[in-house]
DNA sequence: TTAGGCATGTAAAGTGTTACATGATTTG
DNA sequence: CAAATCATGTAACACTTTACATGCCTAA
């Protein structure tokens, strides 16, 4: 699933302009799906030209029109075929754990400004998905939720395990601590 | 940080392949980095334009000469360089999760296979990730303690909240259930 | 005898990211 | 007065993915 087919699947709930599209990419998809302008506008063209969706455009005054876009029947098959095609990936991409994996190369102050920073992060994106947790689907709802207890998680293993990595005592970081999953 | 970077790392921590790197990115990378063939040979390829590793070629009978690459001191400092360069990000991208999203488009059958899938899924990858967690260096067994907390958390919470999706009565679909993150 | 491991790579296609370009209106 | 919001898009770049191409050796 592309960010075509997710643009699909959002004017299959109700009907948008690109912007409005973007806004919703921030609030709901931002944690496990972003997409920029860039990706977005051009989607919309695609998918506009494979008639999946129609355009109609709306005259404003001191801005471009704004275009906003239905989806067809069409569409709406095309949508329901990729929702049943294939295994959906599920893909991390973290420099983040892959600079740690290096931390013996990396000294205390740096290492710990990261660890801070990623917490600070997920603490912001839990505040950020917890917003929407009520939101309109149960789809919606289960995903947020994944989201949040995913980021918890995440959180309070840095926080309990940094130990391994940085010690307020220098000594500490040539003990190989025993890493319990648990 | 890209995969170019990554393999300058693995280098400065014991000469290798193409080959050997692949298999350390499946064993120790799959689950926050995966990277192929096609972007690791021309990574090396780069890497050895650039001087930041040299290249032994060592004949082979039956097989092509096997190519053995080791870091120079230029590449150590570009490595460390890298260490501590700008905020390292932490993407995802699921598929999976923009699938369930749209829960309320799919049927029981297959969205229970969806959700059985992914648990399983990461079942495999907590075993695999279990088996690296006494690594070499604090960083690796960080790293891989970090990923197997974060999949059983997602695990758990799949398995815990499935209900909001799919009902073995199908009325529960069309009670709105409230989540609690916690 | 067949599958899997060893070992290299290229080329094209697909996709996303970033930067650029424009500009009025509203809010603090 | 500055910053954010609304609103569109393109073009270049970066990067990865996938498919292709080759071929022997070993273990089950």
């Amino acid at each position: 699933m592309d960010v075509k087919t997710l643009c699909l699947g959002l004017l299959s709930i109700r009907e948008a302009c690109g912007y409005d599209l973007k806004k919703t990419f921030e609030s709901s998809f931002k944690h496990f799906f972003p997409a920029g302008y860039g990706s977005i506008y051009p989607a919309l063209a695609d998918l506009a030209e494979a008639e999946l969706v129609n355009c109609r455009e709306i005259p404003q005054v001191g801005k471009p029109d704004r275009k906003v876009y239905r989806i067809t029947e069409a569409g709406e098959l095309a949508f329901l075929k990729a929702l049943n095609r294939t295994e959906p990936q599920h893909k991390l991409r973290s420099e983040f754990l892959a600079t740690i994996y290096f931390a013996d190369r990396i000294d205390d102050t740096r290492l710990a400004d990261l660890l801070d920073a990623r917490v600070e992060k997920l603490r912001e994106s839990i505040e950020d998905i917890s917003a929407c947790i009520d939101d309109e689907s149960p789809g919606a709802s289960f995903v947020a939720g994944f989201g949040a207890v995913v980021a918890e998680a995440a959180a309070r293993y840095i926080e309990s395990h940094r130990h391994m990595l940085v010690g307020t005592d220098n000594q500490e970081k040539d003990i190989h601590i025993k890493v319990v999953t648990g």
